[in-house]
DNA sequence: TGATATATACGACATTATGTCGTATATGAA
DNA sequence: TTCATATACGACATAATGTCGTATATATCA
């Protein structure tokens, strides 16, 4: 369940279910492509059939015309990226990645704030070693 | 100073440059294919010539043969593909995608700790909004 | 100094991914 | 049935990647 990232146009799609759910063919055009313009539609059930081919796309053929939905979830994916980033880089290991960036980037207080809570949460739920 | 990330051959050299510093193609070559072949010393160039192009990697002339190195350390690159991920997909905030990660893999304690070490010492330095 | 070995520069190629069309076929509505 | 729209998918241009091979430069050695 190895997942590539994302292209531009593929995250456009991507884009457009995380946001809004469950989506025909149509209404992805009209929003990525909102020229009045003629068969971009298949381009867009390209991009969906690849994007179905990866996994990262869910295609219901119940109704009349397909319905869309992502198959995993925004975190899912920046989460699998992020794992992917690890392990080429850092053993698998966060730490070094996220410590690099809140030194150089600053990193906003809110984000501090929410990854301090994020990791008293999670240490209080039930510290696996 | 946008960077595109590292295909595998590439990353595989910058592995090199960063863990032993200043290296002459040929050692990056034998290190890189053992096998007593032939003439991947090309491969090689080409892979150091466009990792230059890049500006991943710098090229010293002085000597006899050139002598290469990272431009761009293994934190400072993670760091960047972080924010890069970041900005692709949560508007720039490393929370979210930090929060998935811990909640679905288990993170090591060792990284918990050590996370929260940074957090910490990063409020104290000196904690800018 | 000339011959030989090694370096560098770079053109070329196969492969793959991506974004884009266009066309053929299917399916629904009128 | 006819027409509009959907879907399936072949095709193509472009780009990146990994790989060679060749031409040229540079060094070393006898």
């Amino acid at each position: 369940m190895k997942k590539p990232p994302l292209a531009n146009a593929e995250l456009a799609v991507m884009e457009l279910l995380w946001q809004e759910g469950r989506l025909a063919a149509r209404n992805i055009r009209e929003q990525l492509y909102p020229d009045p313009t003629k068969a971009q539609h298949g381009t867009v059930q390209r991009l969906l059939q690849r994007l179905e081919d990866k996994g990262y796309v869910e295609r219901d053929r119940s109704l009349g015309v397909h319905i869309f939905s992502a198959m995993i979830s925004r975190e899912a994916y920046g989460c699998g990226q992020l794992e992917s980033l690890a392990a080429r880089l850092t053993g698998g290991s966060l730490a070094p990645l996220i410590t690099h960036f809140i030194e150089q980037k600053k990193i906003s207080r809110k984000d501090i704030e929410q990854l301090r809570a994020i990791l008293d949460g999670h240490e209080k739920k039930g510290g696996k070693s």
